[in-house]
DNA sequence: GCAACAACGGCAAGCGGTTGCCAGAAGTTG
DNA sequence: CAACTTCTGGCAACCGCTTGCCGTTGTTGC
């Protein structure tokens, strides 16, 4: 009730009640310079006196700027997003924008329709490991700012973690470990980074001489993760690397649930580090990265965007470096 | 640069392309049982053909409606809010809603600013554990529709999850185990669940004729849940029950670097029953609920109130029953 | 066959800001 | 002191869509 009598009050009010021109309170709030300070203070003052507060939908209408901007990530529930999150959600702030957060739950088909669906209503889009096709992110990029992160794609900003390195030094970690060959239990296909995990280990496996296969592809879930356990245990290898900390832990799940042991009958590698696999027994060695710090660029170079137009300011690929977290769940190559 | 030159076809674009007035555009668009069905196919048509898409900035100012709901939680690196999450934008997208998610880091000031900043562009909050006062969110849900998450408050609608029921069986459970005394390591001091869940706990326990005392405050952190663990060690008392997973997993971690046992030494439960509770080790003792339905039924009274006015329909106050999953960190009462 | 009434499309006034343009006031310059 | 800038404030035209109201046309009832 008292919330429908008590209209909010406009730059009209304001400017009757300081008996200025509507404009002049519009110029004095949003374009300090523009107004004498006198003139500024008293509408301040005005404004502040009546709890003014501007509406931001109507604003965004003429001016085009909304001073929002939109993160997806294809799994909410995966802790992997947590530190992209947050430092999006900084960034934002720090930069006078709210963050919208949407979750495409793996499928680009919702990836697609929640995009357009925001379409005119924020400023860019910040998407998080998409599951879009390239030309479907393209096509997205024609109409909208658009940056990346984990993925890449030519003419895109992108801010991704270094699986080049990482991967080799995950396979290194296992080599010097005396395993002599590894599984990759893929992610969905449909993942940029799948293919990336996978040729970075594979590459890095032939030029220790560690032989490598890849297996699935797999749901990046803990579910999931049982099935690539009973894969990887039926692989022979002794080496199993996982698409992600999620898959990673319910293969240590499973591989207990099965009665062997982690990491004497098998060694395990996850990626991203997540909340989670330094609790879970044993503790999970995989490859993290700065994720806050992604999370934080990609704002920074999709509002950068604004500026610099496409083609003139090559859109700048950021690559963090990655780390590896050795705990229990890696360890030496059992005995044949 | 296509970006930018090619502009968004507008309904005008659509109107002129069918030869119709604008409004009629709009009517066929917005409120199909205004026109004819004739009409509204030839608009539909034509607009699919120019790839018309509503500005919903713009469909929102006259209107009012923004279809647009926001849910804020209070630390969005707690897992105990993913189910929340999802199940709010399950409901808000069957509702023809988005869901905007803000952080507002334990914060009450974010809380409040963020809350208006996002103001007029949304058509009501969910606010899940806020940490503002009575009066603040009073004074909020003059201006705004609000729904609650995990408090309660007169008037407002909200969801909970039960705590007396739940208490009472942590309380039973621990007595079924032969102890005699608990210590309550409190959450932050405003939120609203940490006085219910003591409340319950201490008559549980005076009920079974156990000791109960409540430590704290500490912040609902695993980092916090070291800090916890020291003073729920140093108190004698057989088990703890830790105000969240968070800080009950973080209580397992310093027990165990400390030589100590849980359960052997120490019985610990949480609440929630977040993802990782199930993966320490041992697993945590947790009171879990279904959050998915708290975030889903949120949503849909926050939507509900928009017909029935606030003071008609009294707000309605949802309590979900919980549901205590006994795991390894509660164990038998160690002998003197 | 005509009044009464739906049904349907159009007009135009908003929603609450932004901003290009103009004009008067104030400040500079020679 | 005239001529010319620079400041400031106001006017009014949007931004793209919604919606109350009106007029036309087609239907129905008697």
């Amino acid at each position: 009730m008292a919330r429908d009598e008590r209209k909010r009050p406009t730059i009209y009010d304001v400017a009757r009640e300081a008996e200025l021109a509507p404009s002049t309170v519009s110029r004095a709030l949003s374009n300090p310079g523009r107004v004498s300070s006198r003139t500024r203070e008293h509408v301040l003052a005005v404004a502040d006196r009546l709890g003014y507060q501007v509406n931001s939908l109507a604003s965004a209408l003429p001016s085009g700027r909304t001073h929002t901007v939109a993160l997806f990530v294809s799994d909410i529930t995966n802790p992997h997003f947590f530190g992209i999150i947050r430092g999006a959600e900084h960034q934002a702030r720090a930069a006078g924008c709210t963050l919208i957060l949407g979750d495409t739950e793996e499928s680009p088909e919702v990836e697609a329709r929640n995009i357009e669906r925001l379409g005119s209503s924020v400023d860019g889009f910040v998407v998080a490991a998409s599951r879009m096709t390239d030309e479907d992110i393209e096509a997205l990029a024609g109409k909208h700012r658009v940056a990346l992160i984990s993925r890449q794609l030519a003419g895109l900003p992108s801010v991704i973690v270094d699986h080049v390195d990482g991967t080799r030094e995950i396979v290194e970690h296992l080599a010097a470990l005396g395993h002599e060959s590894l599984v990759y239990l893929a992610g969905p296909r449909r993942a940029w980074l799948t293919d990336q995990r996978w040729r970075g280990l594979a590459q890095a496996a032939r030029r220790v001489g560690m032989s490598a296969r890849r297996l699935g592809p797999f749901q990046p879930t803990m579910r999931a993760g049982a099935n690539a356990a009973d894969v990887a245990l039926g692989s022979g290898a002794t080496a199993a690397v996982a698409h992600n900390d999620l898959m990673a832990i319910g293969m240590l799940r499973r591989v207990a649930e099965r009665g062997m042991r982690v990491p004497d009958d098998l060694s395990v590698v996850g990626f991203d580090d997540i909340f989670g696999s330094d609790i879970s027994s044993p503790a999970l060695t995989t490859l993290g990265g700065p994720f806050e710090e992604v999370g934080r660029l990609a704002v920074d170079s999709l509002l950068g965007m604004r500026e610099k137009s496409r083609e003139a300011g090559r859109a700048e690929q950021i690559v963090l470096p990655s780390h590896l977290v050795i705990r229990g769940s890696t360890g030496k190559a059992p005995v044949r």
